[in-house]
DNA sequence: TCATTATTCAAGTATTTACTTGAATAATTG
DNA sequence: CAATTATTCAAGTAAATACTTGAATAATGA
């Protein structure tokens, strides 16, 4: 009875332990990033996060042995994906937790999210705004990644062709401008070019995901 | 510019992915664990999970190495402690995933909390009954444990003492209990007796870090 | 059916890991 | 000052890890 107790108990810290080392590589980690914002294939995958494919491949079996992705096949290519939200949840996490305890990574953090391109708004206060009507939300992330997932009330916005972009703005308004969260500078590219412009322009540091679920339980 | 953007992004990535494998150890988990409700010294803590000292030393210093945990000289022992209650969190958030993905941690799970010991009463219910007076609310764990850090209203209970703790609670309300979490079968005993003495008596999966933050952006 | 394509597998290597044992350190007490 | 105590360090070992290269697989399209 108490030893079987015991036995589940280093089951369930192995099991525990596993999830933790399936995050415990940057290769993987990146693939985690890649994944919180597009499904993906290998090929793919492996040229985003710069490594060969075989290696690529390696990593996201370990991902999956962990459960945190999964594949589906179309066709002659494989598409991976992340078996749940939660997954980024914890990813975020490990990012909120790194901020806190490393200095390497707050400097990290300003380096990508320059303080002067953040509005002073608390991230609820922009998303009210933003469903009132009295913001504009903008998802400067690739086509694909606004058509599968993006936050309430965000229209994509070509961050190649700003100017084209600009009839979808209103100069009345700011602008809240994501990409994929802290760690990318898509956004503060047009962010810059907006102000240029004379718009009201800030930089989020949020992803999708968690302008997706303020509201409920969580944000980081 | 690009260049050095790139180089901090593969230290962002490294730096986060140290802090996912120091919890990538089965041996650290249990020491986070024991950590999240007391601080400890080495000897203890090695006593605690079951690994050497020498090992548990290592251990504790990856630990540090990857900023979770902290030291502080007490005459000829030294006591860790982490090093924020974000660590707890990031573990937290670690045990919501594993029972999400992993089936093995679905089952552990109600091994060591029988659904029949639990309320039906969602967190939030039972957080305002305790503050509003109408259930007791109490803390099973050690004595110190429970002077280091309780939930806000809980009282100690003496769980290898249970008729002398009777005087502590009323037989007109309900009484919760808690240990030290998901993975902890102190408080199931306790329930076991209440009930067998007339009380109405549930246990909480949850810890004390948890009952306290109730409120605030979290729960797990 | 054969070539192409995307992916996985197998084998090899250098590095890191978790652990052991036993000695070294450094604060405390007799 | 010597003995005790708690901890760390150093060295060694077996296993696991992240990567490489090149071959194997399996679906697709000519």
């Amino acid at each position: 009875m108490k030893d079987s107790l015991n036995a589940t108990k280093e089951k369930v810290y192995s099991s525990l332990s596993d999830i933790a080392s399936a995050l415990g590589a940057p290769a993987r980690l990146r693939i985690i990033q890649v994944l919180s914002n597009r499904s993906s294939a290998v090929e793919d995958l492996s040229a985003r996060i710069g490594e060969s494919v075989a290696n690529t491949s390696q990593h996201l079996q370990k991902l999956k042995k962990a459960g945190l992705v999964r594949v589906s096949r179309s066709g002659v290519s494989r598409t991976y994906s992340l078996t749940n939200k939660n997954v980024i949840d914890v990813f975020l996490d490990l990012q909120k937790i790194g901020a806190i305890l490393s200095p390497d990574l707050q400097s990290a953090e300003s380096e990508f999210c320059p303080p002067e391109l953040q509005s002073k708004l608390s991230l609820q206060d922009v998303v009210k705004a933003v469903r009132k009507g009295e913001a504009t939300l903008i998802d400067v992330r690739d086509l694909d990644e606004f058509e599968t997932n993006t936050a309430p009330h965000a229209i994509h916005f070509p961050r190649d062709e700003v100017t084209k972009g600009l009839k979808l703005l209103s100069k009345k308004k700011p602008v809240f401008a994501f990409c994929r969260g802290r760690y990318c500078i898509l956004a503060n590219d047009v962010v810059v070019q907006l102000r240029k412009r004379g718009y009201e322009a800030y930089r989020l540091r949020e992803m999708a995901h968690q302008l997706s679920t303020l509201g409920s339980s969580k944000e980081a």
